[in-house]
Parts: C-alpha cells; structure tokens; sequence
RNA sequence: GCGGGCGUGGCGGAACCGGUAGACGCACGGGACUUAAAAUCCCGGUCCUUAUGGAGUGUGGGUUCGAGUCCCACCGCCCGCACCA
C-alpha cells in the first residue's frame, strides 16, 4: 500500500506558492479587502507551541476569506527591540543586532515549514532603521500636538531590569518582565497623554462588537471611568480646605466621617508631629500592596482629632486616617457614608460612628429601615436628606452637583483609573528619543530631516545600567537650534510602543513616509485581528491611543485599530515528576512495563496535573520537532481539532498520532478511488441512485456547516463536519456511473473544505484528482440549498415527556399525521395504557410530546 | 472583597431559539487480515438492570407538556481587578 509522503510533498508545495507569489497581494479598489494579522513574535529564536497555534488560526482565516473572493493581506514581522537581546549580549557577548537578526531568520525559516499564506514581501523588523525612524518623527509631531511630554513623575523602577516600567506593567508590585520587586524612584520621564483618549477609548468599546465580551470589560475597566463630584471640606481650627472626590455625592447627608490616604500630604505633615501616627503609617505601608496582606485587610484608621465640616450641612465630623484610601485615585481623600459603602461601613462599625441610611430601596418603610452588615448600594428614593427628599439617585447626584457649584464648594467631575503612558526606559536596545538637551535652549527636538537618530554600534553591555548614558560620544552632539555643545537624550521607547503601530506600517512597508495615505486607507483597520489574552490591556490599549493619535497628526483616518478580535486560549500538557521531586520533560519520559511512566533509567515517574507549558515544568513541545515527524498539516490539524480555540487546550502525542492517521486516510481514500473517477469537470449524469443522492446531501450539508463554523472560529467543530464527511466516503460503495460521479463530487468537496486547515495536502489531493490549476487560487465550494434538506426525518415521540418511540415522517408533515404515527406506535400505547390522550404537543420535525 | 466565566462518559468536547443528551475525535475492549507485529478494516461502549424497564449533564429547589439550556439558592474550579470612594 503507497503512503502520502509528507515531507516531499510539503516542500514541493511551499516551492511552488512563492513561485507565482499568490500570497503577495496589492491594494486594489475594485476588489474588497480582508487584512489577517496574527500578533508578530518577538524573535527569541526559536517558535513554541503558542505561535504554532496563533499562526495557524491566522493562516485558516487568511486562506478562507482568500477562497471567498477577498484582497487578503496577511503579513509578518518582528517585534525585535527588547530585553534578551541585552541580555544575551551580556551572557554570550554577542550583540544584539546580530543576535537579533540571526534569531529572525532562524524563526523565519521555522514559520515557512508551517506552509503560512503569509505576504514575505512586506516583512518588518522594528529593530531596523528604516522602521524607527519613523516612531521618531511620530514622536516629535505627537510632543507639537502636547500628546506626549515630559514630567518628573515617582516611577516604578526596576531593579533588576534596571528600567522604569508603566503602571500596567507592575503586577503584584513585581516587574512583568523580571518579577523583581518595584522600587518607587523619581525621574524625569517622556509620557504619551493617553488620558486625553479617555473619554474616546472607553466610549468606542461599545463599538468594537467583533471582540471578545471578556476583553472589551477588562479594557473598560483598566481605563476606569467614574463620574461624580469633588468637594471641600473646612478643616476646623485649619485655614485650608480638604478636597474629597465622591461617586455619591447623593449620599452627602449620610456622611459621618471623612478619610485621608495614609499617603496624602496632610496625613504626612500631621505624622512629623505624632509619633503614633508617625508608627500607623509605616504600619500602612508594610501591609503594601501584596495580595496576602490585602486578604487579611481589616479596615483601620487613626483618628487625627480634627474635624471636618460639611459643606452642605455644616456637620462637623472626625478626620481619619484610613489604611483603605488610595492616594494615587481621585484626591486621596473621601467621606465616609457607612450606610451606603461597604467599607465605609465596616469602618464605621469599628470606630463607632453613625451609619444614617439616607437612600430607601424601592418597598422599605423609612420608619424602620436600617442597615444592618451590608450596606445598601442600590436605587431608591432619598430620605433624611432634606432638599434631596424624593428624589431618585441619579436625579439627587445631579441636583447636589448643581447646589455644590453655586455654593462653591465643589463641581461635578469625571474620574480615571487610567495614567499616562510612561515610556522612557534606560535601555541600549531600544528606539531612540530623538530630543536634544541644551544648556542654553533646553529640550529642543530632532529637525526630522535629521532622523533617524540611530544606535551607536559599539556598546559597552558588560554592565547594568544605561549603555548609551556612559557610551565615550554617542550623546555628545550639537543644539539644532544654537549650535552650542548639548547632549542628546538617551532613554530609549519602551518596546510597547513599536507594536502599538506597526500593523499600519504593513500597508506599505517600505514607503518614505511612514505610511502611504492611500494604502492605509485601503488596508485599515486590520478585520481579524488574533493573538493571547495577555496582551487583552497594555498592548491592545496602546495600539488604540496611537490610532487615534496618529489619526490626530494626519497619518491616517481610522480610529480603532482592531475591527475583529480573537483571544486563543493556551498551550497544556501533562508534566512529570521524577522520585527526586525534579520536573521531567515528555522526552525523559516512556512507558514502562507494567503501563505506568518510567524515566530513562527505568525509575517510576509520577504523571501530574495538565498544566500551561512551561520551562520551569519542563513540559513543553519543540513545534518544529513535531513538524519534522508529522508534517506541518498534521501539527495544525490537531492545534484545530477537539478544542476550541478560545480554551485552552492540551497537546498529547495520542492526538497527534491521530491526524497523522486522519492525513494518512484521507490521501488512501482518495488514492484507491482514483482509477475509477470520471474526469475533473465532467457533468452530472441524468439520474442518480438514492444512494448517490444520500452523499450528494452529506457533501453538501458538510460544506454548509463548515462554512458556518469557520466563520464563526468553531474549528473543532468544523473538524467533526469534515470527519463526517470523510467517513460517509469512506463508506461509500459505488456501483455505477452516476455513483462515480458523486463521488468525486463529494471528495472535491471535502479537499476543499481542508484547504485552509491543511494546505499542502488538500493541494496534493486536487493534482491527484487531475486538476492543473493549483487549489490555492481556487474559490471556496458552494452548497445546492435543495440538498441540504433532508426529505425525510425522524421525529421523536414522548408520553409525559418521556421518550418511548421514535417514527420516520416526510418533512414538513402535518401535524395530524405526526400525531396519528405518534399515537400509533406500540410503545406509546403501551405506556399511555387505560388513559387517553390529554393533549397531544407537536413541533414540526422535531417532536411529539402526548399528555395523558 | 468586587467583576466575569465555567461545571456534560475514562479524556477533549457536540447539542441551533427550551424539543431524540453524549455528534466527532482520543483512549479502551472485541473481531477480521497476518507466521507475527505494525498498519488497515469491521463491531462495541454513560450507569444500574435479565430482555422489559429505570436513573443520568456539580448539588438542592422552581417554571414548563418538555430543562444540559430559563429562574432561585448552594458547592467547586478558572480568569481579571486589587479596597476605584
């Protein structure tokens, strides 16, 4: 028996696409467009499983929407500034060009086994010149438009990477990147004014309807949008006044407390006089930010002795201290309502203060309505609250509003979670801020006829810190404007922002400019845009500000980078642990004797839990290593069969045996047909057997549910439709002329169907079936809507809702002859015994339902 | 603590809008072919029960002629945020 030889036919395919470049494509008005971008890699050197999965996804929607007709634009690059770069330079003393630049073609050459339908002519690496001199100039017109600009800001420092990280990027107080503790240190920083966007950012989440729910809130609420009011409150026996932001100034009449940050300006003033206060302080402070701390966060506070007084009222209440107000949101200040705040009120409980409701929930009597253990945080009428009185709680924020302005005590106001981008990092491998420093003008920019400011090849990496800040001459230079000695700047951009644009570069990656008008406005926005959840906040809210900034600088004209969005879920496999407690990699691991897991000195391994693959398991896969065993249509038929694409999923050598199986069969099937096949194109005989019409109505039927399931990113289940399929051909025994015919119908179709998922062999296939013209050009397969009905279908028969019976009606048969059939059966007499039908239900094709 | 999601055979997962639960695959068992093995092909399989029949989608209630699907409460797991005033 022949075998599909993978290997051979794998490279003669790939051969034979860049060959008539069918993936290189041009903007062309009369046709429509379809831009496919999976997130780009950063060149570590080597793919792993998670690119596997994301550029296959990526290569089934880009060959899909080619079938149906579109302009497919589907590109790829290198997100080539960053950290290993340097510390590969330290560790190995290799630069970090070089280094950059032998791991891209190293990985180039791993994705191009993957057979990807990718544009190679547009490639990018935003490490080169040619791409950051563009970053630059962006930089300089977003600095005119006071989109970005400089401040002395506290910073997160990073101890360990040596560099300043965003708020976005401190996880847990730890680095993302090196996990080391954060440090608080202030610098003078470059900062891109996101928070101009706010507004913008929030509001069009609603209009992103082709991402995910989970992704859209999470960015909702990192952006943290509230509206309320500030307020003042006289400090007694104080010439000054406490600022306090509150989301419910409604609840103004329930206030019994105000509160400050352990951090705000008072509370340290106060504490340089009270070494009590001085101690609750420190005490604050060494509960940090860490999750154990804040799981056993009782609410504290330490009473000042001052008091504050209302400004609507005049009510004078204590000024506490309190370990749960956050300096860093609104003014670092609030007041307490207990009756309305949950933490007010455990706070209240504590200390004794009053808890006055002051909203009644909708069926309460206000007689005898208290707050008990929870506080009430739903709609009502006010009460207790004098000229609020009545009035529902939207309408009591406003009037409040309107009362604090016209006493001068306040105003309504928006607040944000979100903080402007810091993006200064003292980093060599990194894009250059073209800024100049000068004694006698100051900052003056980078003429933009003078960019790109480039990276100074011979560096001293050999130690942390800034390379650039101690390198013998880079920085020295003259003032564009004066001429006089200055020097430049040498924080590079944090890598964020190379990724936060160069899906527009894509549009026409070697263009003067940084993007040619008019194939931006072709090309944009990216339709599919698919990548890991991890990026789901910074990477993805980044690319969002710079769209709209861009836009404001005339580059482009679209808002939203992203109009779809899909988030893959992981990569699992088991791990293995030998008897001395160490991980084992799936190599290191056989079966043993008696079927448990042995390592390869025949010791027993304990199998443990499916986990997320990982180095410090050890229970990662080499996706080139399957790739050269399998082949690259078996590694991709698996990563889409069984899971979807959104969940997680678990790689096990069993599945892949089992592609592997399922290539094998399909290429036998079609391979022991073949002598008997009528010729490509021939037309369809008079009459078919019933037989034939059966596959004829399963071809079809597969064709549609398949198209409805890539549409939709069920790939696993397009998976099953086409098992289906391959297994009603499998069983299919033609007897005649017309049965042959069908046959071949049925197996074009079902070559075509795996077309996207598995590429070379589908194009193996169609040669075999004596095409001339390769499948690649070929448009996606159409369903007869007269053969996806079936004529008959079989309607299940229920007494009481219990199944007893199953019968075979017409299609669209009356529901009297359903329920005559019904009551027919033997089954359903039996069960109805001495009773008579009640009530007979029937649904169409569906179901029978008799009520004795 | 808040917000979101999920819970279906040995496993991954199907099941449109409330209408035959377990498609399809993996693993497993049996058989055919073979000197033998691999490969391949055929058959089987939620559980209890003797066929009949009964139970069954995390648990307990509810709505309905009918619930994996809707509602309420609870249990468990996962993700995000970190007291956001």
């Amino acid at each position: 028996m022949s075998r599909y030889n993978v290997k051979e036919n794998e490279a003669r395919w790939q051969r034979a696409w860049e060959e008539v470049g069918c993936f290189e494509v041009e903007a062309d008005p009369a046709r429509e467009k379809y831009y496919v971008l999976e997130m780009f890699p950063y060149p570590s050197g080597r793919i792993h499983m998670g690119h596997l999965r994301n550029y296959t996804i990526g290569d089934v929607v880009a060959r899909y929407k080619m079938a149906q007709g579109f302009n497919v634009l589907h590109p790829m690059g290198w997100d080539a500034f960053g950290l290993p770069a340097e510390n590969a330079a330290m560790d190995r003393g290799v630069h970090p060009a070089e280094w950059t630049y032998a791991n891209i073609d190293a990985m180039r050459e791993q994705l191009k086994t993957m057979g990807l339908s990718i544009d190679w002519s547009r490639e990018i690496a935003t490490c080169h010149p040619g791409y950051y001199r563009h970053e630059q100039a962006m930089f300089l017109d977003f600095v005119e438009q006071n989109l970005a600009y400089r401040k002395e800001a506290w910073v997160n420092w990073d101890p360990v990477d040596q560099t300043v990280l965003a708020n976005e990027q401190v996880i847990d107080g730890r680095g993302w990147r090196s996990g080391a503790l954060v440090e608080q240190r202030k610098l003078p920083q470059w900062v891109f004014r996101i928070t101009a966007f706010a507004d913008d950012l929030v509001d069009a989440i609603e209009s992103l309807d082709r991402w995910p729910d989970k992704v859209r809130l999470m960015q909702r609420n990192w952006i943290g949008r509230s509206e309320g009011a500030r307020m003042f409150f006289e400090i007694e026996g104080r010439g000054e006044r406490l600022e306090v932001f509150s989301t419910r100034p409604d609840t103004i009449f329930g206030a019994s407390f105000c509160a400050l940050s352990p951090h705000h300006p008072l509370s340290e003033e106060l504490a340089e006089r009270s070494p009590d206060l001085h101690a609750f302080l420190k005490e604050c402070e060494r509960l940090g930010t860490s999750e154990e701390a804040i799981e056993r966060a009782e609410k504290r506070g330490y009473d000042t002795g001052l008091k504050c007084i209302n400004p609507i009222n005049g009510e004078r209440m204590p000024l506490y201290i309190a370990n749960f107000v956050l300096m860093e949101y609104g003014t670092g200040a609030i007041f307490g309502v207990p009756a309305h705040d949950q933490r007010d009120l455990e706070f209240a409980r504590k200390y004794e203060l009053a808890v006055r409701p002051v909203v009644l929930p909708p069926s309460a009597d206000p007689a005898s309505f208290e707050v008990g253990d929870e506080a009430y945080v739903g709609p009502g009428a006010l009460f207790n609250s004098d000229f609020l009185d009545g009035l529902d709680v939207d309408s009591a924020k406003r009037k409040i509003i309107e009362r604090l302005e016209t006493l001068g005590a306040g105003e309504g106001t928006v607040q944000y979670r979100l903080r402007d981008w810091g993006v200064s990092r003292q980093r060599y491998w990194g894009c250059p801020i073209p800024m100049v420093h000068c004694p006698d003008c100051g900052l003056v920019p980078v003429p933009k006829e003078q960019l790109p400011v480039t990276l100074p090849d011979d560096v001293d990496l050999s130690t942390p810190g800034n390379p650039l800040e101690r390198h013998p001459t880079w920085k020295h230079t003259t003032c564009p404007k004066c001429g006089t000695a200055a020097v430049r700047e040498t924080d590079t951009f944090d890598t964020f922002v190379e990724s936060s644009w160069y899906f527009a570069r894509f549009c026409s990656p070697r263009a003067e400019g940084a993007m040619d008008r008019g194939e931006v406005d072709y090309w944009l926005p990216v339709d599919q845009y698919i990548g890991g959840v991890e990026h789901a906040v910074l990477h993805l809210l980044y690319a969002r500000f710079f769209t709209r900034a861009l836009k404001q600088c005339g580059y482009l004209g679209v808002d939203e980078p992203f109009a779809g969005l899909f988030t893959q879920g992981m990569i699992c496999h088991e791990t293995y642990k030998a008897p001395d407690g160490k991980w084992l990699s799936p190599a290191e691991v056989e079966r043993g004797g008696d079927g448990g897991l042995v390592d390869l000195e025949g010791r027993a391994v304990e199998r443990g839990r499916v986990e997320k693959m990982s180095k410090s398991k050890k229970n990662t896969i080499d996706p080139t290593a399957i790739i050269e065993a399998y082949g690259a249509d078996t590694a991709r038929w698996f990563m889409l069969s069984d899971s979807p694409p959104d969940r997680d999923m678990e790689w096990t050598e069993a599945g892949v045996e089992g592609a592997y199986r399922f290539v094998q069969r399909l290429w036998r099937i079609v391979d022991e047909m073949l002598d008997d096949l009528p010729p490509a194109e021939s037309s369809p005989p008079q009459a078919l057997t019933k037989a034939a019409m059966d596959l004829r109505r399963t071809a079809h039927k597969a064709v549609e549910t398949v198209t409805g399931d890539v549409d939709s990113f069920r790939f696993n289940r397009a998976v099953a439709r086409i098992y289906e399929l391959t297994n009603a051909l499998a069983a299919f025994k033609p007897e005649d002329a017309g049965d042959r015919w069908a046959q071949r119908e049925a197996t074009e179709f079902l070559v075509r169907l795996i077309a996207p998922m598995m590429p070379h062999l589908a194009e193996t296939l169609w040669a075999r079936l004596g095409h001339g013209e390769m499948l690649v050009n070929h448009a996606w397969p159409k369903a007869d809507p007269t053969l996806t009905v079936e004529e008959s279908v079989t309607v299940a028969v229920q007494v009481n809702g219990k199944l007893r019976a199953k019968v075979e009606l017409p299609r669209d048969a009356e529901e009297a002859q359903a329920q005559e059939a019904a009551l027919a059966q033997p089954a359903v007499r039996k069960a109805l015994g001495e009773k008579a039908p009640r009530k007979v239900i029937v649904v169409k094709n569906r179901i029978v339902n008799v009520v004795a």
